[in-house]
DNA sequence: AGCCCGATGTTTCACGTGAAACATCGGCTC
DNA sequence: GAGCCGATGTTTCACGTGAAACATCGGGCT
């Protein structure tokens, strides 16, 4: 089993983007990664294996290597060695080889370095082990769309059994992130092809999920080319509440009356429970000084120009 | 000298990620890679030449080739071979071979699937336009921080001479983008520091270029946690223009007098050429009854009920 | 049956990014 | 000197993303 991920509660955030999140490793996967202590049955500590001994694993599903940055990693390699053992579990296919799990950039960058021997992190770990493995680091990769990344997360759900928190935990974004990214997946078929396609974005396509006809309402937020917000407003119409509708209506009554009764454009947003605020558009002076006598009263003090 | 990319006004966008923008290549790369008239003195058209003739440029600085990317397309060239030919220049180094300038996943892709022959577009290229070409490709990639992507227009504006608007069209952003990175370059170089170390972000420090003590003000930013809006305020604050300021200190005693007049929240947002909004907060039914009685004056129609 | 809690579903909206809009500059032409 | 225009500088704010907050559900326990 995967480790489960430790989460440290009320971490504070920096400023734009999170360079450890972005660039690091979540830290469930660097707790795998040697790190702290192991997952799966340990086969004793780092040891050195000729570095002939090693391939890299057939389940992983993609991998990215910057040839300048292999070119970089392989002189530093060459000067101070391999500092940090790669994950390796034994070969299923090849007695007394081994299979990289984690860590095969460093072993190609070691041999661009031409090193006889690499520091090696032994684990008994299962095929499903080394998918899961393979499957978060691959969801951690900054290019994937949407229904790619839900994907990962409903496998990393069904395939491993883990939590939202345990996923949000593992690639570094929040539990509810994670949950509206699998919500996307229960979009219908034509949906999700606009979404593939750009026309319509993750905040769009997410605001239409439990509609009652999310294609409808799809083809409409195209057509207009409407925001996110003026989307999460069209899908909460369908079917509306009689009290909220009514209440919608008052509102627009009293925006209508008083825009007449002033002579200006007259906003009112307005949350049951919240209270809310009523806006006033104004184009002169002389006109926000009406509101202002207005809203004073006739006796108010008179009001100092800008 | 490289082509002058070629701007399409008022092209529609869809929604969110533009899949043309975010995959495929700008315009005017794409121009050169060989769908549109090459730059460059042509020595030809496209031909083919043996596999072996070609290696790859010392001049480009990084190259990312996701292994399972180049087996699919290895598999793709196999059956249908290198649909697109590859850019190349006679190397300068050695007689008779070639140098890739764009194209070199499709060579490799090709040794891949054993190739002999594959096609090419051959080009008299100068260093300076080989790094050229190399500079949009790297300025293409996602995951360039805010003041190496600057530093990227940077060279292509010094270097080979090219306007902020042909810098836009190349790399698929706005002008105005374009610039606003550029400015990035010209902050102290604590700010630019805390930039790169996630501690402001791009927005935070644009908001800086031109304060008296930019550096002062972005310890301000760090200790408070402003975000973005409240950090362009803050910066707009040092040395006001006199009647600003005192349309600013007019607005603001202005929505006292009006708070202290209704009891209740008032801003004011006032833009001198283009009037304004007056907004009032309410928390109860009656506040509302209230205001909108004050705005109708006491001979107003009855407000009906929400 | 009721309560609690972990897990998940859903909605709202603050945020920084990026572009539109506006401002300024300098070279050129008349 | 005035006007124009291309290029650049600067400011404002709409936008979708992502997370906080709230809502709901179901299992376990009493």
């Amino acid at each position: 089993m995967l480790p489960e991920p430790n989460r440290e509660p009320g971490e504070p955030e920096s400023h734009g983007a999170d360079p450890a999140r972005r660039r690091g490793l979540a830290k469930g996967l660097s707790a795998l990664l040697g790190d702290a202590p192991a997952a799966g049955p340990a086969t004793g500590g780092a040891r050195t294996v000729p570095i002939e001994l090693l391939g890299p694993s057939p389940l992983q599903p993609r991998r990215l290597f910057a040839e300048e940055d292999l070119a970089d990693l392989a002189q530093s390699i060459a000067a101070q060695g391999v500092l940090q053992p790669i994950l390796v579990r034994p070969d299923p296919k090849a007695h007394g080889r081994y299979e990289i799990v984690a860590g095969e950039r460093r072993w190609r960058a070691a041999q661009r370095a031409r090193l006889h021997e690499v520091p090696v992190l032994v684990r008994e770990l299962r095929d499903v082990e080394v998918l899961g493995i393979a499957l978060i680091e691959n969801l951690q990769r900054a290019d994937l769309n949407p229904l790619e990344e839900a994907s990962g997360y409903q496998r990393l759900a069904a395939e491993f059994g883990h939590t939202q928190d345990a996923i949000a935990d593992l690639v570094g974004k929040s539990r509810s992130h994670v949950a509206n990214a699998l919500r996307l997946l229960t979009l219908p078929g034509e949906v999700k092809a606009w979404l593939d396609a750009g026309k319509l974005s993750a905040g769009h396509a997410r605001a239409l999920i439990g509609t009652n006809d999310p294609v409808a309402l799809a083809r409409v937020i195209i057509a207009r080319g409407l925001n996110v917000r003026q989307t999460e407003r069209l899908a909460k119409k369908g079917p509306p509440r009689p009290r909220t509708q009514r209440a919608d209506a008052n509102v627009k009554a009293l925006e209508h009356d008083l825009a007449e009764a002033i002579g200006l454009d007259v906003a009112v947003r307005h949350a049951p429970k919240h209270g809310g605020a009523l806006t006033i558009k104004y184009k002169t002076l002389d006109q926000l000084y009406d509101v202002v006598r207005r809203l004073k009263g006739d006796s108010g003090p008179r009001v100092r120009s800008l």
